[in-house]
RNA sequence: GAGUCUAUAGCUCAGAUGGAUAGAGCGUUAGAUUGCGGAUCUAAAGGUCGGAGGUUCGAGUCCUCUUAGACUCGCCA
């Protein structure tokens, strides 16, 4: 994965690159590609050169090697103030002000525009959030559907073109099992004449199912008989199940308004579950499966460290992976994708490995692109979360409690802000925490989820970032005239705060790229606070406004620009930034 | 039993492609604003990067072994 098009950074640091890989080659050192590196410290400069690696074929000291190519480095100037040997080190401190020329009025003329990577004419399909019809969502679902959408969102501005895909089961016996129940034990009650949120109404009657089958087992045999005549197309089942899914699905989705997710194609398990038997008959006649005495049907995947596993029943129904094939194949057919990332949990790495083993043996040249974004589960203090158990952390409920803390944060400030767009910020920023929190994550790994404790608003948080842009928002409508130029004296000189943000500025397209090719929104949670962290400092520790114009221009220029580049990685996240808060 | 993943400060977590004294947040302690938003900022304390070998000039990062935990190994989804 690489997108041809030049970081502003890569730009200067190029430059710099080809006068350092010149100079080796005088030394007899033929390199084709340098490593650069970040000092750790700004007090060590802005790029360095290790020169360890070159000193066993050079058999010259790397402090040596480095003092060569400072000369040659230093005789070629633009973009570089001066250079600095320390130990094996050859350290490059750039030109501020050549730097911040180039980068300030970029970042402010391109606005959310910035670092946004050229098209690259790829189709990339992401799967995920993938509900069950058979109850409200969760909070593993709301990490789902955070690193879905922001995963899309950062593959989108990178460059590909991203389909977003949500496969809804809605299907199978767990769906029969709250059918059942509502039959039982519904009355004829409907979301409405309870005055429920639908998809927690459908919920319920699962939640019936699970105790009420405990005295009465033969409601296990009622379900599958149900699943049968559901099969089967039975009228008054087929009515109930529309009208069950129908109040699932909506409630479903108004959560998914609230959370800001949406899609753009929505797929449905009962629309597609049987597409897969084509594609285990094609494997048949290829030679890639074989049927068993019994009917069943088989694929042999011991050759890749794999076991065997059933593709057909004996009776020739279709098992979850079958659907899985079927489902693949169609979207090949409808949008010749070049990838397609399946954001599903941890629990299910068996499941796609034999899946795309499976797509190999069928010969299909894109089965390599397909990929398995996994992300670990979301844990609870007691232990794991069990719907059955009832100990599941709510979605809905979820985002009432955070938004109930979040409102009444704004108002112990007692600003002057009406009621409604008090409401319409604590929704954002409890938006924020919950989204933040989650991806704030490297996706392999479990959560821990601590309700009291881990969704704060103070530290490394969505509403720490949401606030530093709340802060420049403020700023820019107090200084007057809008900021939409960075001008910069040629003899201007950079304090250490000022210089320490426009260089990180200079790393925001890097993180991108980073967060794109790892699949890592954590990449732009990280980016976005150390960038934050920054700018507070900064804004504590030097006056703007108060300042004489040169000053205040270009200290204006970075606000603008940290303000940009905030709430362009933010979107990323799928958070707003915020005017006031 | 086999496979996959995880293990970094008291707790919760970052550390892409191996590089300079391993970084945050929370919590604890001590501070900062007669100034543009205190949901802010500064500082202190806190680490044998699970353990043992190995590769390398250099390993939290790569390899081998090992310990602990999670998940998976179904004609369930």
């Amino acid at each position: 994965m690489n997108n041809a098009g030049k970081t502003v950074k890569e730009v200067v640091i190029e430059e710099i690159n080809g006068v350092v890989i010149d100079s080796l080659s005088k030394l007899n050192c033929i390199v084709d590609n340098i490593v650069t590196e970040i000092p750790p410290d700004l007090s060590l400069g802005d790029a360095a050169y290790p020169m360890f690696k070159y000193s066993s074929a050079l058999k010259m000291k790397p402090y040596d090697i480095a003092l060569s190519v400072k000369n040659d480095l230093d005789a070629a100037r633009s973009f570089i103030e001066k250079t600095e040997v320390k130990g094996g080190y050859l350290n490059v401190y750039f030109n501020k002000t050549a730097v911040s020329k180039k980068i300030l009025p970029l970042i402010i003329a391109k606005g959310a525009d910035f670092g946004k990577g050229r098209r690259l004419n790829q189709k990339v399909l992401v799967e995920f959030s993938s509900p069950n019809t058979n109850k409200p969502l969760h909070l593993g679902h709301c990490r789902n559907n955070a690193i879905g959408d922001s995963l899309s969102r950062i593959l989108d501005f990178y460059g590909y073109d991203v389909i977003k895909l949500n496969l809804i089961n809605d299907r199978g016996i767990h769906i029969c099992k709250s059918m059942l129940a509502y039959k039982l034990f519904g009355a004829g009650a409907t979301p409405d004449s309870v005055g429920k949120k639908s998809d927690h109404f459908v919920g319920d009657y699962y939640v019936k199912y699970a105790n009420e089958v405990k005295n009465a087992p033969d409601m296990e045999k009622e379900a599958s008989d149900m699943l049968r005549l559901w099969e089967e197309g039975d009228p008054s089942t087929i009515e109930l199940w529309k009208k069950m899914n129908g109040w699932a699905i909506s409630g479903i989705k108004q959560t998914y308004d609230r959370m800001g997710i949406n899609f753009t194609d929505i797929e449905y398990e009962s629309a597609l579950y049987l597409l897969g038997k084509e594609v285990v008959a094609e494997g048949l006649k290829k030679g890639a499966f074989y049927k068993e005495s019994d009917g069943s049907v088989w694929v042999n995947n011991e050759d890749v460290g794999l076991d065997k596993k059933a593709l057909l029943r004996s009776d020739g129904t279709s098992i979850y992976i079958t659907q899985d094939m079927g489902t693949a194949v169609e979207r090949q057919k409808k949008y010749k994708f070049d990838k397609l990332v399946y954001v599903v949990g941890s629990e299910q790495i068996y499941h796609f490995k034999t899946l795309f083993a499976v797509f190999k043996k069928l010969g299909y040249e894109w089965a390599s692109n397909c990929y398995h974004l996994s992300y670990g589960m979301v844990n609870l203090p007691e232990g794991k979360m069990k719907s059955r158990e009832g100990n599941v952390v709510d979605a809905d409920n979820l985002m009432d409690l955070l938004y109930q803390m979040a409102l009444d944060a704004i108002n112990d400030k007692e600003r002057e802000i009406s009621a409604v767009e008090k409401s319409a910020i604590a929704e954002k920023i409890s938006l924020s925490a919950l989204k933040y929190y989650l991806l704030n994550f490297s996706t392999a790994k479990d959560v821990m989820f601590i309700p009291e404790k881990s969704i704060s608003f103070d530290g490394n948080t969505g509403p720490y970032i949401q606030y530093t842009t709340a802060r420049i928002n403020s700023l820019m409508s107090k200084s007057g005239a809008p900021v939409d130029n960075a001008d910069i004296p040629d003899d201007y000189t950079f304090n250490e705060d000022e210089w320490g943000i426009i260089s990180y500025l200079l790393e925001y397209e890097k993180s991108v790229k980073i967060a794109a090719a790892e699949y890592s929104p954590v990449e732009i949670c990280s980016y976005l606070y150390n960038l934050s962290k920054l700018y507070n400092k900064f804004y504590h520790d030097n006056q703007i406004l108060s300042e004489g114009d040169v000053v205040k221009k270009v200290r204006l220029a970075i606000s603008k620009s940290v303000l940009i580049i905030l709430t362009s990685g933010l979107n990323l996240l799928g958070i707003s930034s915020l005017e006031r808060m």
